[in-house]
DNA sequence: GCGGATCGTTGATCTGCATCAAACCAGTCA
DNA sequence: TGACTGGTTTGATGCAGATCAACGATCCGC
């Protein structure tokens, strides 16, 4: 990791638009934002690969986050997406088990990992919210080994309604990945996810205004194709 | 969960096999073998279901346990089988997101959640534990769906060489578990494992005296089909 | 506006695994 | 000993999704 020679905004203020401090806010999101250095990382950077030591951790303000790793026959595998408000990075081991790329620039703030486990020594609450996050986490997961097991239909809807329950309008997606990243992030190949998505598109079920903007037209449908 | 009425073996003293309380051993570990109360849950029977409060957590003495979940479609996946000295059952949440049963005659410790949260609220070394505890889980998670996007035959390597590591003699597997529990855990059918199986042996791979019993014959053409 | 790069869609074909079906095998009980 | 049962293996066939290949759309700098 370039850290912290790529610093481009550096100053202390948290842009507009995230998860501010709130009186009352959870203590770890707090120090999160109190202590966290806001980085930006231009388009397709690395911010950390897989296997680097994981000092820092970090909060995503703006932009989309993907984390990946290669298998040895050159696949990728994406693990999860992280937008606005998202925290990723954060091992139990010393080391990443993943690598993490900005999908779009992407505005974040890097927190120290040795200051957030010192704060959690001291403060049960933190260490609480601690494994209430990793527990967030294995529960993502999980979900996404459903995910896996299911077909290529069901997984593509899994993926867009797992989206739109992300963003203000729930039943438009603007999808800053490619389809490659859906792929995979899916385990499938970019042809069957877009071929799904046509045939989706067909039915009824959704709109495809333009290829990285969907509209979701029937909801009832589209959780029934959910299993 | 019948809890406790279902105790068959309500003494304190743990019995020997699995992973003693020894001085020095970690807080987590000890407070575990100290409060758990030893039940002993019968061949196929149902320790928690998914969904139902998750007022205890598990650590396997004897026997196997595995979880599950039923998707809506009727298939089933294992999430993870847990051997001697494995901890489950611990949510984040309130309710239990997998459900639990037991392979063979399973020997576990029960704790009540509460009593643990109680203690790492006051001891900030158990407070780690607890997220360590979560975060292993999360790795053990996230390797599994790596292998997911494998190939049948890498997903039985990688199962046999998962169970080998676990055992005394890393060349000799004991299965414990069915056809059906690896298949529905590899996401794959039964019959895809067993053919698998059987065209390992014929390379040599591995030998099959029993069907439940595996003998690694060649580690290093097994790690290479590992991917 | 034009040529190139990147990304997405569509079509034709191939294949790995699922499905369906039957045989096999080891215990267990009468 | 033989029938029954649950688990496992093997065989024949079908299909979902991968692969290979071509085409279309969008965005960019010049």
């Amino acid at each position: 990791m370039l850290m912290p020679t790529t610093v481009q905004n550096a100053s202390k203020q948290v842009p507009g638009g995230g998860s501010q401090t709130v009186p009352g806010s959870p203590p770890l999101a707090g120090a999160i934002d109190m202590m966290g250095a806001p980085v930006t990382f231009a388009r397709n950077s690395e911010i950390f690969g897989e296997g680097e030591p994981a000092d820092y951790l970090y909060k995503v303000v703006s932009g989309t986050v993907r984390t990946s790793k290669i298998l040895t026959d050159g696949r990728r595998q994406i693990g999860s997406f992280h937008m606005a408000g998202d925290i990723f990075g954060l091992e139990v081991g010393d080391d990443h088990t993943f690598s993490a790329e900005a999908i779009t620039e992407a505005k974040v703030l890097v927190v120290r990992r040795s200051a957030l486990l010192g704060l959690a020594a001291r403060d049960s609450n933190v260490g609480r919210q601690l494994w209430m996050l990793a527990g967030c986490e294995l529960a993502r997961v999980q979900d996404h080994i459903m995910l896996l097991v299911k077909t290529a239909q069901e997984r593509v809807v899994c993926f867009l309604l797992e989206m739109a329950q992300r963003v203000p309008d729930g039943n438009t997606v603007a999808l800053t990945m490619s389809r490659q990243d859906i792929a995979d992030y899916l385990g499938l190949t970019i042809e069957t996810v877009s071929r799904t998505l046509t045939t989706l598109e067909n039915d009824g079920a959704i709109e495809l205004p333009t290829s990285r903007c969907i509209l979701l037209r029937k909801r009832a449908t589209l959780a029934r194709l959910n299993a």
